[in-house]
DNA sequence: CCTTAATATGAATACTGATTCACCTTTCAT
DNA sequence: ATGAAAGGTGAATCAGTATTCATATTAAGG
């Protein structure tokens, strides 16, 4: 039942291919990040990675099927970091700090995946949708046993994730955008603070 | 010293031209908003206005000089918005909860506005920031002299602002691009806890 | 009525860059 | 050694659209 004439792209069989197919991939990463989608041209993406322009359309169905993989390795990778750096913390507050400091020293040495992710709303609106979805899912379910436990005050659990969520996002977009260098651990403590005691005296 | 034969575009000169830029700036928002900055043709943006394409040419430089116009007038309303919804309100975190409750009314009723701002990052990064800074150097103030009076515990201004920007951002994306629709109230009511107390039981 | 500046028109132009394709090279199982 | 299969090439094609421009219409002041 396959489409007559339309030669998908296919999956390397080799190393060889395997290894074109991440030079690619790595390539379009620093080149899309850097320019933004519309700037970068298959053109700079295959001069980055070395290739020949016509090499891309052997692993990649079009610009836009990089840029969605490419969202969804950032997810997966963020995600790992996160939960490496937070594995075997019980308290939920000293869990939240501690991934608010793996999050942004990753952002910090990843600039362009902010921009990469950012784009996705509007490159590949489901993509986007699923990374913040995965990423709220992970912290309601944190939040709703923390709850459960009586370790935190009661409240919703969905409006406090997308918060947390949203302070996470705001301060790693303060640096990598806003080229603001407070050191990390001096945001991370600040931030701790605000969440354990709120701002009233 | 002006170029030879480039027409700058004008201001209108007469209440019909003023019309018809508006008309124009109205459908920039409403097409743009809709299908993002890529995709909005020159020619949909004159349709949806109900004028011939070259009539664009007349009032703007082009398609990138609408949208940072668009970029800066979202700014500009929404600052008065939520300066009238919180004027006279002495109390900071009562501010902050009523500035909350404004935003999120306001990106409910202009959800386009959203995405035009996103997008700025990439289609116009000068206007992009000078929107986020504007803000956040709000916040940060109002922060700075409530924490002068001892009205809130003593912190880090610039980053506490960028949280709860953060925050608003945040909870505004989860009504407008993830059609969460907890009612408003509710929302405000859960944030103000988080900023009062924090999550500490 | 005229005249003229301001506005408006929309077909023609110009450009950009994604994608295709006919052909070449490398690899490796037999 | 050899012939597929996998991998690679890059010039040519093609589509989409922003922008221009020669021309037409409108609206007031004189």
């Amino acid at each position: 039942m396959d489409k007559a004439g339309a030669a998908e792209p296919k999956e390397p069989k080799t190393a060889r291919g395997e290894a074109t197919r991440q030079a690619l991939l790595g390539a379009a990463e620093k080149v899309i990040g850097r320019q933004g989608y519309a700037e970068a041209s298959i053109g700079a993406i295959t001069r980055e990675a070395g290739v020949a322009q016509g090499t891309f359309y052997i692993y990649f169905k079009g610009k836009d099927e990089v840029f969605s993989e490419l969202v969804g390795d950032m997810g997966r990778v963020l995600r790992r970091t996160i939960a490496e750096a937070t594995a075997g913390i019980s308290d939920r507050l000293l869990a939240e700090r501690e991934g608010l400091r793996a999050f942004l020293t990753f952002v910090a040495g990843h600039p362009e995946l902010y921009r990469i992710v950012q784009e996705a709303l509007f490159v590949d609106p489901d993509a986007y949708r699923a990374y913040f979805s995965t990423f709220a899912d992970g912290y309601r379910e944190g939040l709703e046993s923390a709850a459960a436990t009586g370790e935190i005050r009661p409240g919703d659990a969905d409006i406090r994730a997308w918060a947390l969520m949203g302070i996470a996002r705001s301060l790693g977009e303060r640096a990598v955008v806003f080229g603001k260098t407070t050191p990390i651990d001096e945001v991370v403590d600040c931030v701790h603070d605000l969440f354990v005691h709120g701002l009233r005296r």
